[in-house]
DNA sequence: GCATTGACGAAGG
DNA sequence: CCCTTCGCCAATG
C-alpha cells in the first residue's frame, strides 16, 4: 500500500470559506483552546505535539489566521519559548494580549510571563494525563 | 520562479 | 552573555 504522503494542503489552495477547515489550523486551534485559563504554552510545544516535522513557525503562521477561527482561539496564551509576548503586535492593540493575560491572572513583566516555567502548559504532558 | 519575510527555536561565535 | 546564522515550511512580493 502506498504510503499516503502528506498531502500538501495550503490555505491558498482552499476557498476562503474553507480556510478555517484547514486541518493543520484546527489541530493548532484545538490545542490552544485546551490551554486552561491562567496557563500558557509555546509555539514549539505545539509544533512538537503535532510532530517535529512541523516547525514552530508554522504554528505562528496558523495563529495568524486564528482570527478567522470559530470558536475564537485564546491566542494570548501562546508565547514563545522564552515566555515573551512576541505576538502582542498582532492583536487589535499592542496591549490587548498583555491585558487579557493579566485578566486571567498571569503576571506580565517586561513583555514576558512571570514564573513562566510554572505557567507553562505542555500539550504532550497534559495529553498523557488524559490517557 | 526566485527572494524575502515570519506570532520560532536551537546552535554557534 | 549578546548577537548572528541556520533550519524549518508556507506566504507574499
Amino acid at each position: 500500500m502506498q504510503k499516503k504522503k502528506q498531502k500538501k494542503i495550503t490555505a491558498a489552495s482552499l476557498p476562503d470559506r474553507n480556510k478555517q477547515s484547514f486541518l493543520f489550523f484546527e489541530d493548532v486551534y484545538s490545542i490552544v483552546r485546551l490551554v486552561p485559563k491562567g496557563r500558557v504554552t509555546t509555539y514549539g510545544a505545539i509544533a512538537a505535539y503535532l510532530g517535529s516535522k512541523l516547525s514552530a513557525r508554522m504554528v505562528g503562521w496558523a495563529m495568524n489566521a486564528s482570527h478567522n477561527a470559530i470558536p475564537p482561539v485564546p491566542a494570548q496564551r501562546v508565547v514563545n519559548r522564552n515566555g515573551m509576548l512576541t505576538g502582542k503586535h498582532h492583536f487589535e492593540t499592542p496591549t490587548t494580549m498583555e491585558i487579557l493575560l493579566r485578566k486571567e491572572g498571569v503576571q506580565i513583566k517586561d513583555d514576558a510571563v512571570v514564573d513562566f516555567a510554572e505557567r507553562f502548559w505542555d500539550p504532550m504532558q497534559e495529553m498523557e494525563q488524559l490517557l
